[in-house]
DNA sequence: GCCAACGTTGGC
DNA sequence: GCCAACGTTGGC
């Protein structure tokens, strides 16, 4: 899952109450597909860090609570506020995710690209500009290897 | 700040 | 249903 560390970062994420949030605010409908049927309670998760100076995963979280709502689309006051989804029928949905760990380093977007295992990951697809997206398992063991 | 890629909107 | 216009994302 990626986010703007200016915006919300990894840093931001365990400086919470329980190290634990919900990532609010995905208004891509891919994206939500995934939050809402694909993602399960015990998952784990990078946490990417884009548009930023140092670009790429930043660490691990873990899902502690599968989708629900988005109450930001229900909130006029609210950057995200959605008129059209309607709380009898939520278009928008989150997941409460708990920090879990900061890898040793940043592993980069740079030298992601660098690596022949990684040549088919969804953050690495051309044009990619996806807020969730799956990663294989061999991509996730490939990635913690380079820790 | 630039711009390629992509998603959404809305007139027809 | 088509597609031009527009808005957003995100690397550089």
């Amino acid at each position: 899952m990626k986010s703007e560390p200016s915006e919300f970062s990894i840093d931001t994420l365990y400086a919470r109450p329980k190290h634990t949030d919900m990532w609010d605010g995905v208004r891509n409908y891919q994206a939500r597909n995934m939050l809402r049927d694909s993602i399960k309670k015990r998952d784990l998760v990078f946490f990417y860090h884009s548009n930023c100076a140092e670009i790429g995963i930043a660490g691990i979280m873990e899902v502690v609570k599968e989708s629900y709502p988005d109450p930001t689309a229900f909130d006029p006051d609210d950057a995200h506020f959605d008129p059209n989804s309607d709380p009898a029928n939520p278009r928008w949905f989150v997941v409460d995710l708990k920090f879990k760990r900061k890898l040793k380093r940043v592993i980069t977007l740079h030298e992601l690209k660098s690596h022949a295992p990684l040549r088919d990951m969804r953050l690495l697809q051309k044009g990619n500009r996806l807020s969730v997206m799956p990663v294989q398992q061999s991509e996730w063991d490939f990635i913690l290897s380079l820790e």
